[in-house]
RNA sequence: UCCUCUUUAGCUCAGUUGGUUAGAGCAUCUGACUGUUAAUCAGAGGGUCCUUAGUUCGAGCCUAAGAAGAGGAGCCA
């Protein structure tokens, strides 16, 4: 008799007289039911122990954690809670969990206190239903991007460019820390060290996905990516998986068409297939916002929200447009910005972006043509407007409670522009020689953005702490486990 | 990095003006009960009050320094 998943026996039509099942208990009532939890689906199984029958030794066993080996037959229920249960014939204990020091109790935790015990957090309700959702939507990124045409890249965790812009990085040296080669003039010889250079953890794997844009066409990556950066909110980490893909012949509309049609379908796919995950995580929204005052509370729920975002529009405005609308709104004029917009060229704070989609369009928006002297090197300059004001194709897309969700652009093809900004801005251009040769030989249009994963993770799964829709989170002053 | 808050039982938290033996709910253990849905009822055990130094006759409470955690800001994805 092969074993079973709870998944499959709750799913299956009728009772079954031979049934084998593994997995660990939830809770044990009435020395009689044993809620039992394999972590194939949110639901649990219940398994009905005659107790006079069994020893009580082994009853005493059956504690809050332990992994069990039952054996029975699957019939409807007799109580309300569940259609099916199995009735156990046989029960082994297949590892003890002490009910004195298990610190998973079968009572409701602070997402702190699990956030301490992450090795065990998963066998909870909610971050079991967050990491299932989380690997399903990991697979229909990939599922997506397959059908549509892209190839699938590995671009370098370790990275001899420092020149990416995207914020402090993490060095990678083999070198003795205490007592490493020096130069003369007293700093570290790096040509001594593994790479013979100076190495990092990557922040962004854009300028190799272009070079294999420029060739395969169609590409992306989907990997870890790190920043050195002390950032200490709720929307960073140390360590992320990054979505990236880069399209050679594309435009800046193109990519706006791209990351929307994108994020419609990893977003459908999941409302298909983690129905039940789903509708977990929309009730413990619920319950966690009744205790909000009724200002702060949404008014859609989590499904709701994501089926919002899958059956509208994005709005698309212009930077230069959303500082008409902020200059003209309300807490602009009432001076309860911390940050008041005076005139064009200022940088949006949180507040702006968060003022502009939750409460003037109440939907994802898309930014885009920022000014130039705020962007990276790379993207794309437009032609001046008709004031004089220089712009580039950059966008970025914005999620209601999560911020910035996509940031992208399309990519400056024209050597000479892209030569001008570097000198301008201090990067060698020795250091990105085969970047500029891309605009050299073949250059075209293109265009890509990154996105990162676990923010599209947390607008999924309604969690408002990134440090909990990824099993290990890597924050400053944090790298347990 | 900056600002604010927090740190007391396994967990979540009370703890009055500085004053006798530091409390509650849940969890755990023991017993009762046994078709329960976070079962119920009765009882019991459980404390480096984050650390260090200080003020005081006396500190969980006051002062200083430090540590850890959280929220917000900045930076960004």
């Amino acid at each position: 008799m092969t074993s079973k998943t709870v998944a499959e026996l709750l799913s299956q039509d009728g009772t079954l007289q031979d049934v084998s099942i593994k997995g660990w208990v939830r809770t044990f009532r009435a020395n009689r039911f044993i809620a039992l939890n394999d972590g194939s689906t949110i639901n649990n199984i219940q398994c009905v122990v005659d107790f006079e029958n069994f020893d009580e030794a082994l009853l005493k066993r059956i504690t809050t954690g332990a992994a069990i080996h039952v054996t029975g037959e699957l019939v409807e229920s007799q109580g309300k809670g569940q259609s099916v249960e199995i009735v156990v014939k046989t029960l082994d204990v297949l590892g003890d969990s002490d009910p004195e020091t298990y610190p998973i109790q079968p009572k409701k935790h602070t997402f702190e206190f699990l956030r301490a015990n992450a090795h065990l957090r998963t066998r909870t309700n909610t971050f079991s239903a967050v990491m299932r959702l989380r690997s399903s939507l990991s697979f229909a990124v990939h599922k997506y991007f397959n059908e549509n045409g892209f190839n699938y890249m590995h671009t370098p965790i370790v990275t001899g460019s420092d020149a990416e812009g995207a914020g402090e990085m993490f060095k990678v040296t083999a070198l003795d820390a205490k007592n490493p080669p020096l130069n003369e003039d007293g700093t570290v010889n790096y040509k001594e060290d593994f790479f013979g250079k100076e190495t990092n953890l990557t922040v962004s794997g854009q300028l190799e996905a272009e070079t294999y844009a420029m060739s395969l066409g169609k590409v992306y990556t989907f990997g870890p990516t790190f920043r050195a950066e002390n950032s200490n909110t709720t929307r960073h980490l140390a360590e992320f998986w990054m979505i990236e893909p880069e399209v050679a012949f594309m435009d800046l509309a193109g990519n706006m068409d791209l990351a929307e049609d994108f994020m419609k379908s990893v977003l459908s796919y999941v409302l298909e297939h983690n129905k039940e995950d789903l509708e977990f995580l929309d009730d413990r929204l619920q319950k966690e916002e009744e205790k909000l005052p009724q200002a702060q509370r949404s008014d859609m729920s989590l499904i709701e929200k994501i089926k919002f975002v899958v059956d509208n529009n994005f709005k698309r405005v212009s930077y230069t447009e959303a500082i008409d609308i902020l200059r003209n709104c309300k807490p602009n004029k009432k001076k309860k910005f911390n940050y008041l917009i005076n005139e064009w060229g200022a940088d949006l704070q949180s507040e702006h972006e968060r003022f502009l989609v939750e409460k003037h369009f109440k939907c994802p928006v898309i930014l885009f043509d920022y000014p130039a002297n705020i962007k990276a090197f790379y993207m794309r300059l437009n032609e001046p407007d008709a004031e004089g004001r220089e712009t580039v194709r950059a966008m970025d897309i914005l999620f209601p409670g999560i911020g910035e969700m996509v940031g992208g652009s399309q990519r400056e093809e024209r050597l000479d522009v892209l030569k001008e900004k570097m000198k301008a801005l201090d990067i060698d251009e020795k250091e990105l020689w085969w970047y500029l040769d891309l605009r050299k030989y073949g250059t075209a249009v293109h265009s890509g953005f990154g996105l990162g994963f676990e923010r599209l993770v947390m607008f999924t799964t309604g969690m408002g702490n990134i440090r909990d829709v990824i099993p290990y989170p890597r924050t400053p002053q944090n790298a347990e486990f």
